[in-house]
DNA sequence: TGGCCGCTGTCAGCTTCCTGTCAGCTTCGC
DNA sequence: GCGAAGCTGACAGGAAGCTGACAGCGGCCA
């Protein structure tokens, strides 16, 4: 899953970036608010952390113009501590949640994952589609109540095509969100990892799109 | 229900205290630890949601005096943000639980409710996976009945694994709550840690998740 | 003071598992 | 029926994690 992080100082930015990274998240960096603007609206993420005191453009500002562009995607706002008028316009130009600074890790992290099951529509935290279930908190997958033990990338890989449940999802996009930085794009990588998740969890369970990409079907009865 | 309230913020006080209300429970609240220590050995109360920061005598002084005088009183203890000192001498100090601030009313009241339950049980240790249980009163492991010698770090790592039973927990939080400050990145002392507790636990008891972390499984039968 | 003991971090070597590549095959669309 | 796209099994290199040994450190007791 990919998350692009807008933070300018670089040691709060590494810190988070590992912290998301050891959690299994995708992460792409950036520290100033055009750069922010630019990537939001031409690329796909999962979530954006957002700082919201920038150089550039400031983060509200961002936020806004991602919003008026008709962006959903969630965004979570880190903001000084106790900044209330901060707090507040955050919300009103359509932050998803907010976390205060300092924060703790985990924190950050399960109201990421908060932030991402809303936008998904999913309720519980839980992603099931027939009698395959993925929990994120455990990062468990398993298959009639059996576990299907997935090797990282397996686990990415499924876990953004059930997040996307229902959408075609081209081969370039699932690169994109699976590994950390831009891959060979002649490598048939993600044929050989889409196979391995097959044959763990049912071939059936993931569509081809021939020249478009894979699915994760909606309904299945 | 009457509940012991030691919070020297004003505004978190009188949130916690409506909430507890709202939930029904009779609720005094008391600002300074002095005053804290006081009530607390001297008045009946069904638990003591006890934050660390206060004025007076400091909330973990407060928490080591009720245990040295032999009280058991289910203890709650609210930490701040990013004070993994802190956290860490909580566990060792013989909280029952622990819940890092900021946090959410429903979290509070839900563990709360559990912290007072176990209580009922009498001596019933709080965290159970199996055949191991865990009292963090006492700081002591069990297996079977059987006490297991753990030493302090060993200790910490499974009592942090225990309480957030079901998830995936990262090498990097790991290092953040069992060491008070930063430790070494590229060190494999984690790895070392988590062997020497399998061993004397049981291995099955800690499962590796590759490349994310290590959990306590959830359902255990 | 000196010796013993338990705790803990480091290290090296080992094992296990992951994962990209490749070659050859199948399938699909036209 | 052809070519492109996708699938698959094998394989090798390497990363992640495990383990036993060891040494430094501090506490404890004689």
């Amino acid at each position: 899953m990919r998350i692009l992080l807008v933070e300018d100082d670089p040691r709060i930015a590494a810190d988070v970036a590992r912290a998301l990274t050891a959690a299994g998240y995708v992460v792409e960096s950036v520290a100033d608010g055009e750069e922010a603007w630019f990537r939001g609206d031409t690329e796909d993420y999962a979530a954006i952390v957002l700082d919201l005191g920038l150089p550039g453009m400031d983060g509200l500002s961002v936020l806004k113009r991602w919003r008026r562009g008709g962006s959903a995607i969630p965004v979570l706002v880190l903001s000084a501590r106790g900044n209330w008028a901060e707090r507040v316009e955050g919300i009103d130009a359509g932050a998803d949640d907010y976390l205060p600074k300092p924060f703790r890790m985990e924190e950050l992290l399960s109201r990421l994952r908060a932030v991402i099951r809303r936008a998904g529509g999913h309720a519980a935290p839980l992603f099931e589609i027939g009698d395959l279930a993925l929990d994120p908190r455990q990062m468990k997958v398993t298959l009639r109540g059996v576990a299907v033990p997935l090797s990282p990338l397996e686990y990415r890989l499924l876990a953004y095509l059930m997040h996307r449940q229902g959408e075609v999802v081209s081969q370039l996009e699932l690169t994109e969100h699976v590994y950390v930085q831009d891959h060979e794009r002649d490598s048939n990588a993600i044929e050989v990892l889409v196979g391995r998740v097959r044959r763990k969890i049912g071939a059936e369970l993931i569509e081809t799109r021939r020249g478009f990409g894979y699915l994760v079907p909606r309904a299945e009865e």
